[in-house]
DNA sequence: CCGCATCCAAAATGATACTG
DNA sequence: CAGTATCATTTTGGATGCGG
């Protein structure tokens, strides 16, 4: 551990060098902390599934009535959007703005967790493993979003 | 940009070089995911508010119901401790194990979202900034947990 | 098939009072 | 101070139906 780094057990808060005027923890998880809002982004953001009814078939327990929700909140937050394809049918494709790209480190952050902590539900051979492992495609978090 | 990585814009999917038994998202947002559990780790965890009624206070709209399930539900996760104060009144702190400390990096994650897109509502002179300029002491996630 | 809307039941959370 | 107990309210789940 380098000297002078403030870590995690150390009795004293980790304040930052400029006061936050509101907690910026209690910001972000009032946009993306309701139920099922972080796994639809996991869907359009990382996996590409991108329609109404592959999300619902994708994320069993969510339904209709609630996706629509989440997809409107994060529309009307301006992370995903709505890509009109004009065919036959009235079909939508749910993309991520620029503004969602950056909710991937975050989901980039729970997967790490899972990886180190519960290996034997995530991969296989029930290896631990860190991010550089899992996307070596990745060079660094700041690669997304 | 770099050649050959993966950006959130593509249509393909970034799928990890280890292939997934479950999906690691959806378990650490099982574990992490309920209302006002992260609100709770920050507290812990970097603020250090550790006792039952100063987190009630820090929190406006928890109550004492939710905390105790939540403190009960990451103990029993093996995120956070309780440790006895034997004195006069019973008292109890609360503070992160080591699992529990690999929790920061999410937090950051998130304060990093809301740094770069809510600048208003975090600082007082609304300028945008990065977790180097927020955090200058951490030269990377890594220095946490 | 597709994207919803409606209705009702169940689960999660909130308000308040109270206890060792 | 650190929680419980009880009840009210909000949020979410399940089933079904409807117009493209």
């Amino acid at each position: 551990m380098h000297p002078g780094i403030q870590t995690a057990d150390t009795r004293k808060p980790l304040t930052p060098a400029v006061p936050y005027r509101n907690c910026p923890i209690l910001i972000s998880v009032g946009i993306l902390g309701k139920k099922w809002t972080l796994l639809i982004l996991r869907d359009i953001g990382l996996l590409k599934i991108n329609r109404f009814n592959q999300i619902l078939r994708s994320l069993p327990g969510l339904t209709p009535r609630v996706l629509t929700l989440r997809l409107h909140e994060l529309e009307a937050e301006g992370l995903i959007r709505a890509v009109m394809i004009h065919d036959t049918a009235r079909i939508v494709e749910w993309e991520l703005t620029d503004k969602g790209m950056d909710t991937i480190p975050i989901l980039m952050s729970f997967i790490a967790f899972s990886a180190r902590w519960y290996p034997d539900e995530v991969f296989m051979d029930q290896r631990a493993r860190d991010l550089d492992e899992i996307y070596p495609q990745i060079h660094s978090l700041k690669d997304l979003g």
